[in-house]
DNA sequence: CTATTTCGTAATAAACGAAGTTACATGAAG
DNA sequence: CTTCATGTAACTTCGTTTATTACGAAATAG
């Protein structure tokens, strides 16, 4: 199955944002990510639907963020882009008539129910802010790295 | 995104063949499943392959459990099934040499993994037996149903 | 005012993986 | 030796995500 890999690359294009305070084109970002800038700009579309980004036309256009970074959650992402389906293996039939299928459904249902209740928790509890910082902590980390290796 | 469907499959196929003590035969198999022989087959032959089940060719022959209900869980099964991709959505790049990348895949890849584990661990608490004892509930449950709109 | 930049969006193609199908070989039982 | 049933390879179909092409609309520089 093909991953929808959109959460991956939104937050990738917003801490790119955060990170230069100016507005960023959809050009510029597609080369940030590895994509093409009708993706960036058709995903980014869906963000500035919620008001999490703004985005602006002609000469210095492009996207900026819209709110600060310890308000956006990666839920709210998540459900801006359309809540899409976390799971990849599922029941065949959604509403078979057969009983044993039934039951093998509630069962499994109840089982994938509990986890995705799970990983929006989790999403719910990491704002941008954290990536950001863990961002800041990975880049100290390597500055460190490179100056041990130029000594 | 089309879902892996199999673990739903054989669980129906393997309730299917613990209510018929019989060997049911791919073809039997697939007309319940509303799939193909073909596939029965396929999905059935990586169950073989550990041992949970058995199969005889010829007349008289076809599909049969080789182990206890009590003793398969529904780990047990995602595991002979090669244990495919539980989510639908991921990194977008799993191995990136953006540090930014890289923080944003770190912080989703331990959400992914608590739910992962979350979802596998109730798998493994789940087994075949119990799966059939949910069928017999809802059979029960249809039988009286039955009766009282028939009297 | 006109050229350039950049977003907005529709339409279409490409890429990928699961499931379905066809075809035929292999082996068991009557 | 015929029939039934699995074993498996090869190929097709189908659905979904992502990429690409094409062109319109708005903002700004000169």
């Amino acid at each position: 199955m093909k991953r929808d890999s959109r959460l991956s690359s939104v937050l990738h294009a917003l801490l790119h944002m955060a990170e230069r305070g100016e507005p960023l084109t959809s050009e510029h970002l597609a080369t940030c990510i590895g994509t093409n800038p009708v993706v960036v700009r058709r995903t980014m579309g869906l963000l500035r639907n919620v008001g999490l980004v703004q985005s602006a036309r002609g000469h210095a256009g492009g996207w900026s963020l819209a709110i600060d970074l310890k308000a956006v959650t990666l839920r709210q992402l998540h459900e801006a882009l359309g809540e899409p389906a976390v799971f990849a293996i599922g029941n065949r039939n959604e509403n078979p008539h057969c009983l044993v299928e039934q039951s093998v459904n509630a069962v499994m249902d109840e089982a994938f129910a509990e986890a995705e209740a799970l990983l929006l928790d989790r999403f719910g509890a990491i704002t941008l802010a954290d990536l950001s910082a863990e961002f800041s902590r990975r880049h100290m980390a390597h500055l460190k790295e490179r100056n041990k290796n130029a000594s």
